[in-house]
DNA sequence: CAGAAAAGTTGACATAGTGTCAATATTTAG
DNA sequence: CTAAATATTGACACTATGTCAACTTTTCTG
């Protein structure tokens, strides 16, 4: 059983104190250089401490940004959590809309954090898996709500839920890292508004 | 003006040798080790070079690799060169149906190198280069199947074909590195038909 | 065909970063 | 005040990269 002490221990105090120096230092040099040029040794000589320290605390640069991404992921699953009951096929447009919407903006306003975050993915397991997490746990938001469109015949049946969500978000993943690098041409909304509609409406219909 | 001359020159044949050995050699080690594990020394050893050798052959590990992709790369054009010109909404809808199939089984049949090749495109700025590259190529095409679509009546106009065209590629991307990774749970065959079905009827008609 | 020039090959070296650990400093407890 | 517990530190060993002056092989020339 894990329990959550509060410490006045001084000892433990410093010892938090060095965490966050470190945790704020690595923040400020990972946006700067991005996580492949960040090193160790930039981000120990920010937070004034010695080189082992970020050895004890953390296990390397990617245990350091996993933490950092923890806010980052708390914005992204208030997204996935949004409630999904609509009454009509018009109402279920809409909020997919808004979802798609909503998910698209994120990119944009966790811009920078978002960056080092995709250049890491490729290079560190850590950050693959934690990635890996948040994008499961949207999956099965949005597969939990295409089967309650099809259970209240507002959606077609005969797709599995799994394989359509993922789709869906995959989509919307690669769209996310495009407008992360600003390598987006059309505007944010013209995106969404074509994602909405394949989605709800495919191209032949 | 570019010209590519047969050269019996002697010393020219022996550079070549060595090239040709390089790129054997780092073929192997990339299969065995994987891009990141995979370094310069095994190449050489397994090629039977001096260490200085692949850099006069090659810029780096990202070169050697990315003059591997050039088979691979020709295979997906060949799918995305794919005549289109259906007469009818059911033979578009076949013809989607191949072109998502196709695609995907290159995943399977390519698994070994486009594993390390997805792993390089996280790491190295030259493989992602050539990724893109490969990417909106095939972008371009489908862009130009879909305008082909709605120029005939077949698909609905209002959407931007350079946009569908790009959230098509991309969770066919995915899934494909999904495949790759044999990380995927249904039967690929489930995954095109749920793919093209999305894509041509949506999920709401 | 000798020997100079050109082209190709080589491994030792400088450089850069990681992760470890024995020594050191600080805090708490007795 | 001293010993034990905890936290910090930088020097060190290690791994890999990319460069370059020396060396080898091939071609050219008188």
């Amino acid at each position: 059983m894990e329990e959550t002490k509060i410490v006045t221990d001084g000892r433990h105090l410093r010892s938090l104190q060095t965490r966050l120096k470190l945790l704020e230092a690595a923040k400020e040099v990972f946006r700067e250089e991005g996580f492949h040029k960040a090193t160790i040794s930039q981000i120990i000589k920010r937070a004034k401490t010695g080189y082992g320290t970020a050895y004890v605390h953390f296990t390397g640069k990617d245990d350091l940004l996993i933490v950092l991404m923890e806010d980052v992921m708390t914005a992204f699953y208030s997204i996935a959590e949004q409630p999904f009951t609509p009454a009509s096929r018009a109402e279920a447009e809409q909020l997919i809309l808004q979802q798609t919407t909503a998910f698209l903006r994120m990119a944009e306003s966790e811009r920078k954090m978002l960056r080092v975050f995709g250049e890491a993915i490729g290079v560190s397991v850590s950050a693959q898996q934690k990635w890996a997490e948040i994008r499961e746990r949207f999956i099965n938001r949005i597969a939990q709500d295409i089967a309650y469109s099809q259970q209240h015949g507002l959606a077609r049946t005969g797709l599995m839920p799994e394989l359509v969500a993922r789709g869906w978000f995959y989509s919307h993943e690669m769209y996310l890292w495009e407008i992360v690098r600003s390598d987006h041409q059309a505007p944010l909304d013209e995106i969404a508004k074509t994602l909405a509609a394949i989605y709800t409406g495919g191209l032949y219909s």
